[in-house]
Formats: C-alpha cells, structure tokens, sequence
DNA sequence: CATGAATGAGGATTCATTCAT
DNA sequence: CATGAATGAATCCTCATTCAT
C-alpha cells in the first residue's frame, strides 16, 4: 500500500521502461505482441514483465490509462462547453474513435471474449461507460436523440467500427461512426 | 462426368458435412479456428480436410460461397417485391447481418487484413458489392437516403459490427446496424 | 497359382505400368519416392500399387529384379571368362558398384534397417551372396587374396561406400571401392 | 563475464545434457532424429532444444564439435609418436572411426545431401581434412603408400564404411576400413 | 527484485496405409 | 480388380508463463 508509484527509483525507471517499451511494441506489432519482445525492448527479463504487469491487459491498461482520463475527462467538460448536448456526444466520440484508431489492434482486443483481457474490459467500462452514459441522458433530455441505445451498446459498436481502421487506410471508420451517431436522431 | 461436384456420394456429403463444421467453428473461434476442431466437429480426420480444402483460404471461401450466393440473390428479390428501394436496402442488410451473424459468425474474417485471404475477400466484394451498391443507387434515387457512402464502406461497417455477435448474447448487433442504416437517411 | 506373370491382360499391363512408373520415381526422387507419386505416373490408384506390391521393397524388388539376375549371373560368367579369380571377383564387384551407383538412393536403402525392405534385403542376400562367395572363394583358392572377410560383410560394404555416389559427382565411389577390393590382397 | 560458455551451472549442464542426448539420438535415429526424442533423452522439454539450438543443423554442428576436435589434434600427435607415417595414419583412420561408430554413429550424416547441413559439412572439412590430408601426405613422402587418393575422398569412404555400425553388431566396420587403408599400400 | 532458462500446450502439415464403393 | 477418400500418427515450431538462481 504504498500509493500509486513505487518507492524504489530502480522500480520505478523499470516500469517507465516498459511502459515506454510496451507502447512501442504495440505500435509495431498490435497489442498482442509477444511478451518477450517487450521485455527485450525495455532491456530487462520477461520475468520483470509479470511481475509488474500479471497479464497483458494490465500492461496494456497501463500504457493507455493517460489516455483513457483524457477522454473520461473530455465528457464533461465537452457538456459544459456549451453546444448542444448531442454535439457533445458527437464530439465525445470522436474523441474516443481517435483514440482507439491510432492504437494497432486495440480496437479488436477490446472485443474479445478471450479471458485475460478482463481487466481491460472492466477499467474501459469503469471508466468511460458512466461518461457516455452521462452524454447520452443529456441528449436524450434535451430531446435531440430518440434511441434507447444504451452507453454500453454504444461504444461497443464504436469499438467494433473502429477494428481494423489503423491497418486498412481505405476504411474510413469515422465516416461509419457519424452514420451511426446520425442515426441516434431518428424517430422511431 | 459430374463436373464440379464430386460423384461419389460419400464425399460430397463429407465435403457438405466439412463446410457446415468450418462454418460452425468459425462462429465460436473465428477463421483460424484449428484445422483439427473442424476436422472434429465434421467428423473426419484432418487429412480429410486438407484434401478438400488444401489451404485455409480454400475452405473459408468455400464456407462463404455458399453463404453469399444467397445473400446476393436477395438482392435483386427484395428490390423486385414492391416497398420502396430504402426498405429493400434495409431488408437486405437485415439478410446479410442474418448471414453474418446468426449463421455463420464470419465477420471477423472480412475485416482480417492477413494476406491469404485475399482471394477471399475478392471474392466477397466481387460477388455481394454489385448488389448492395445496386440497392444504395435506387434509394438515393428514390431520394430516400442523401449519405454518399459507398457500398464497399456500408458492408465493411455492417460486417465490423457484426464481430461478436454470435458469442455475446448481450451485444445487439441488429440494433446497432439499424442505428447505422438509420443513418443514411440523415440530410448532409 | 499362375506361374510368374498375371493371366488377365489388363492385371498384366498395370503391372508393367507400375514398374515403369516406379522406376522413373526411384530415379526422380529415389527409392522412398512417395507412394502417390508412383501411383500418379502409372496413372492408377494407390491401392492399385498396393494390390501388386504390398510393401515397398516388393516394388524395388520388381524394378530391379532383371538387373539383380544379370548381376548374379555375371559372376560365373567371369569366372569361366579366362582371367584370374581375383580378376573375376574385381569386375563382378565393378558390376553390382554400376547397378548401385545408377540407383538413385538404393545403396542407403540397402543398408537401412526399418522394417519394410525386409524382403529387399533377403532377395540381395539370397541372390548375390552365393555368388559374391563363390567368387571369393575362388580367388581365396587361388592363393590371390588372404583376407578372411565374408561375403556379406565384403558386399555391405561395397554397398556402403556407393552410398550417396549418385547426388555428388565429386564423390567417386568406383575409386574407394578398387581400394577396398586391393586391400582383399595384402598379407595379414 | 565468460565469454562462450553460458555462466550458470544448470544452464551448462542442460547444454551438456542435450548434446549428449543428441549424439545418442543421432547413433539411434540418424540425424533427423525428432527433437522430442533428443529432448526427451536429455529430460528437457522442446523448448530448451530450440532455445539452445535454434536450428537442427546448429545442433548438430554442436554435437560434431565436441568429437571433431578431439579428432582434430590427434592427427598432429600421432604424428609425432615415432611410429611410421603409414601407421600414424592408421592410426588416426581408427580414431575417426572409433569417433564415428562408437561414440556416435554421425556417420550418416556426412553423406547426407541436405540443404541446411552446409555449415556442418564445412566445418567438418576444415577441421579434418587438413590434418588427414597431411598424415596421407606424410605416409606419401616415406614411401609406405602410392595411391592418389586425397583426404576428402578417403575420408568420405571411411564415413560410408561407418554408416550403420553402430546399430548392427554383425557388421564389422572396422575391418572394412582396414582393408581400405590396406588398399593404400597397393602398387598402381 | 530481476533474470531468463525451462516448460509444454497448441496448431500446422505430410504421407503411408486401409477400406468402402 | 481398381479407385482414391479417409485416417491419424509423426513431426515441426512458437510463445505464454512459471520458477530456480
């Protein structure tokens, strides 16, 4: 229980190392890079790997958690900035679809149900899912969005329009995701 | 003398028995499902399915064929029976996700960028992107959808949402598909 | 019961089909050429090849048979020719290193022990050690050679030192063996 | 700090362990021996095999090194033993062979034509060639032999006798490489 | 704490051989 | 008799993960 960061300095340059290590690795070759290349990137042992990230999706909240605040933080204040509250959806969203376009192969993790990436599952649902969901009440409020599409739902097909999208230049997911937004406004 | 298909009975119906494997192992583990659970689920050994089917790519085309020879004479039906081109481009899509996803599951390989699969895809576009693009001209000539997203993009995004559905009983993806078809509609 | 050679003509044919065939395949891809291979070129089925020879050697027996009996006829022949013992010993010993040496891969197979060429084994032995003996022990009568060495052990030998004498022309198997066969003459 | 030998004791054990376990794989099976058995043999899993030794041919290269060497300097000394050149050779053809038949039984693969086994051939011609080639040329020189046969085809016939030496109790190797050596002496 | 060696499950592919048609 | 489809053992190789040093 020592807070966020290690005390020792050597800890703590090790995990800068990885993270930095893991990011680069993840550019490179997806977020399911082999575990030993990150390890010989940062310059230690696969060993020190687990021991500071127990799975991979640990790691891989890890490298991204700057990220995931930024566009947790965006929500509100994107609310509050006095556009509609359906612009701030959008707005919100294509924050969330920059993110994920720009990280090789997250967008597909994000997805799988293969057990291991739970933790990553559960800190992007923590996280984000009660910000869009905040997003969402306002615009269904305000009345400028009639679905009952669930926050849940939502980025879940955001997530599963984006796979793909850094690997394939010819696939516009953010067109896709505006179509998907635009269709919130129908009546039904 | 049989042309294409093999004249013995037993073979073909290996061959059907292999075709609805792969496709069913394709639902719950995706296009690399092990060349030996398909073998398993057909009932066969696996030197069965590499004599059918010498490569993956050989036996995931000849898994999609079957599924969008189907697909793609419904779209000529739909337009034909009467409602208006945007209805028919809506049942349409309805019919593709029904492929995608109750059937068979295999839109996370449309989407995989691995080379061996093109042959694949070609064929994927060749066949079921006249026919949606066909259906996307008569609506907006019918001036019911204004959205200039081409068939290629719309059947790319449908398909990236369909990635899951068949294993996740909580994931909606015909709803959200109605989001984005909702979408087209959308004045620009 | 038929005597030698199959009575139906069509039996008789396939049969010439296959030594062909097999022989053109030991010379392709040596003596373990695939099966299906020699199947392929006979234009038959494997089972086919099967039904005539059940094991492999039975096959190599078949496509050598001619050329193992003038080999083993070769051996009086020279001893009756005139020259000396010794000298009829060293030209047969000539003869079985050229049907070696023109057999791609034969001379390994000779001396390999998996279960299989048994019955190659037993015909090479049953064939040609008698006569390999007799000359031997002409050339032993004959005061020429001293070495006690048998015919087997002399004949294995000639067999391994042909090893490989096919697929490198930088090997000159004729020239080791000439020296072996010197070596029969010294005094111990 | 130990420039080639691995510093930790169970890591060099392993290395020793497995090469041992390969030379008597490769006298069992020949050198295409599977890795399971070698890793098998030596109580590892595969996975140190290839950890060790990424490549078949580096393993056998490794294997050879151990027993080349030795081979290697005992050409220079027998030499130097006061015996006759003819015998120093002798001599030393027993030494190869003893390290090919008794200890190993590599014979086979000497011969062996197969693309990724050029580093070990190389390795093996530079190392022993030189040293027979200088004992031929020795015995040469005083006159005890007149044959113009050069190492590398000496050598190579006397690896050929080998094959199969180690695994058949009724044929007598050694002898056969005598007579060759015997064949030398012969006036041509 | 860090290391990296060892493990072994997991998945691909080939081919000899059998046997239903 | 002939066919060739089916079988499955045998082998290869890769990596995530554990644990002795």
């Amino acid at each position: 229980m020592a807070g966020q960061t290690p005390r020792r300095a050597d800890v703590r340059r090790n995990e800068q190392a990885l993270l930095d290590a893991a990011a680069a690795a993840f550019v490179a070759a997806g977020v399911e890079a082999p575990v030993r290349d990150i390890a010989a990137r940062a310059g230690v042992g696969v060993g020190t790997v687990y021991r500071h990230f127990p799975t991979r999706a640990d790691l891989v909240v890890a490298v991204y958690r700057h990220q995931v605040e930024a566009c947790a933080e965006a929500g509100p204040e994107l609310l509050a900035a006095g556009a509609t509250p359906f612009a701030a959806l959008a707005g919100w969203i294509n924050h969330f679809v920059d993110f994920l376009v720009t990280k090789h192969g997250l967008a597909a993790v994000l997805r799988s149900d293969s057990t291991g990436f739970d933790a990553l599952h559960a800190y992007f649902l923590d996280r984000l899912v009660p910000v869009c969901g905040q997003l969402l009440d306002a615009a269904r409020a305000s009345g400028e969005i009639h679905s009952e599409v669930g926050p849940v739902a939502l980025m879940r097909g955001v997530g599963n329009l984006c796979i793909g999208a850094d690997s394939d230049p010819d696939y516009d997911a953010r067109r896709l995701v505006e179509l998907l937004v635009a269709g919130l406004r129908q009546q039904r």
